[in-house]
DNA sequence: TATGAATGAGAATTCATTCAT
DNA sequence: GATGAATGAATTCTCATTCAT
């Protein structure tokens, strides 16, 4: 089973195992087809152990998304997204999406249970849909929005259109591959993740019109 | 609660009217969480009368997935494509496009409630995933490929990258622009639908360089 | 284990059963020390069909209550006073407290696991003393003040303390024997019901002085 | 919470908390339902601390039992009767019989949750009926003898009925007067408790017959 | 001695599935 | 075929009791 390490967060030590089973069993079986007997045992106590930490199998869950908005909207979007929008100045556009997403799909493999977890409430659950827009969208778009107009300034990222579509469609892009890696990454024969890179940032940056102007790729 | 329509399928009524509430009530509340009572008050039948053309309660969901991927990988994927390709002789790629997307979002407006069960279960099983794969994923390539092949010859799509990975860049801007408007749709305010089918249009056509030879968009 | 006879309340038949063992489990160990799967082992049906009947455990406490106030309010405290009340013309104090008492003690006798359930709720929880003190305490008081009215005007009965308070020594009284005969009813070498009756009803009506003008006891 | 003062009992510290937390707990949920963790919190001391002081949560029941009943048989029967046995010489039934009450009722007033508690167990529980009528009733009614020969000889009490049944018919008038006090105080509109006292013996003395010969009430 | 975290047996409750009608 | 009452295995949750600190 894959396991997220919330060691970071400096949780009581039971409370930490618990949340990083419970990510586990989550992600694999869905929050209602997981069991507290199975989250015990991954995590390595009594089952009734689960219930001193959270009083409801419901609590797990929000102690899993707090924990996760918070991983997520701290060392996923914000710090990385403001380090490299400090350190930006002289690069250009491909470069710095290159290396953001190198940052930003190496993060979200590593935290690919949480997310899962995180998707499929999104996808049931008005409450942390909610949750999950007001911490996690919301942020995200602003930071989006204070670099669109630096590039956008530069003459680098277009301005014909607003920056909340931009970003969605960068968004979509990237998601759609991490989809296809980790849901069918056996049935895809990829180039190295290099390359890949590349051919998916092109098509961020230029479309998939046969334009004349477009520059040659890397 | 949404219901969508399986009368085209010709299944005897009770086994159809059973489906339709079991696609509502899965949409609504995932697999595990909803209760074959909850579906049969919603189909108008006895509990008992479930597991006469059910086995099990997984049996109902092997249904739905049988007959919603065939109600994708046909009206949705086959047929639309195929009367597109047929008559796209002298339209542009816009335009193509736009009517392309019409279509298809107007029908996963439709077909949402049974999406969002495929999808809750392509996210948590590896079974379901495989028959998505083999019956939609595939077959929707093997059209597109035909479609790029087409496209880039009359130089209108470009060449240099993999069909796949266009495949995939249209699938992910189209599924973040619905995902947007059906999860989160309270919440961005939109313009009109057609203005919004044109911006994204057009990241997808021309990405977010701003690119001097990007033609104006309507 | 001791069983009361719901049969006379037309329930569904499983119901009247778990309704019969929860007030034969209820009486002996307390509504918290009893357990659903001993309700519905000596009910003779499976504890899940328990849940069919009663939502929660606290609702089998709640029919009983409800049947329990039903038949005490009924067959016992309505019924036989207005027949007594009715027949009463030409009798004697004693006669008609004898015949009354008879016919209770006798009802309590057949009703104590019921009577001794509701009593230990009454102890602990105001909602059900509430719900008593409504449907039973009242409606005797009302009752026994138009027989002290009766009474009275036939100089048979004291008017000059309040029939509230000459009812609650008649029930003190009453509750004492009975209690005594049920709870310790092993310790006391008793008479035969007949003398004890006797006496029990000559104490209420003449207390405990030695008042020359006492009649004979029989 | 109501707390009852075991301070005279010369127990250690805690044992002392924990006894009157634990009277205060099950007087108000009933044995069952009483946690330990409440009686705990109530005690100021840790959860495990009570299981040093008793074995189990039913010591702590026992623990109750024998300090109750000790406390009833001790202050609340023996003392106040041979006080006023001895000093009842040339008072009438009335005034003893009221300074009796008065002071009963004032105790039983205090001892209201040990009472409670006792008294649930009772109904329950035939160990403890046991204990409560070895250590109460026998000694009660041996003290009651005493009295009642004494009347008797002197006139004042009648000798035609066994000063059991007089003590219980005593018992049931002032069990029901307390019973209506404690449980259901907040129904009835009662006149000022001397006045009540003064009915309550009207009626233990002279019964509820409207004789000619009873004196006139004070 | 006192603590309170951890335990796990046992309780209430749910629900897919069966089957007599 | 259709029904829905009955089932009982499985699940969440509680709490008396233990024990390392």
């Amino acid at each position: 089973m894959e396991k997220i390490d919330l060691s970071g967060l400096n949780l009581p030590e039971k409370e930490q195992k618990i949340l990083e089973a419970a990510i586990g069993v989550f992600s694999e079986k869905g929050f209602s087809a997981a069991t507290t007997s199975e989250i015990a045992k991954n995590a390595g106590v009594a089952e009734g152990t689960i219930f001193r930490y959270f009083k409801t199998k419901k609590d797990i869950m929000r102690g899993i998304l707090i924990q996760g908005i918070q991983l997520i909207s701290g060392k996923l979007v914000m710090e990385p997204v403001e380090r490299i929008l400090l350190s930006s100045e002289d690069k250009d556009l491909r470069t710095i999406l290159k290396e953001l997403l190198y940052d930003r799909i190496k993060l979200v493999d590593t935290v690919f249970p949480i997310a899962r977890v995180i998707l499929t409430e999104v996808l049931l659950n008005e409450e942390v849909r909610e949750a999950v827009y007001q911490n996690i969208i919301t942020r995200a778009i602003k930071d989006f929005r204070i670099f669109h107009r630096k590039m956008a300034e530069k003459g680098l990222m277009r301005d014909d259109i607003e920056p909340e579509i931009i970003f969605r469609s960068i968004l979509g892009n990237m998601a759609m591959f991490i989809a296809q890696r980790k849901l069918f990454g056996d049935k895809f024969k990829m180039d190295d993740l290099d390359k890949e890179f590349d051919k998916l940032i092109d098509i961020i940056l230029y479309g998939l019109v046969n334009n004349p102007a477009t520059p040659p790729k890397v």
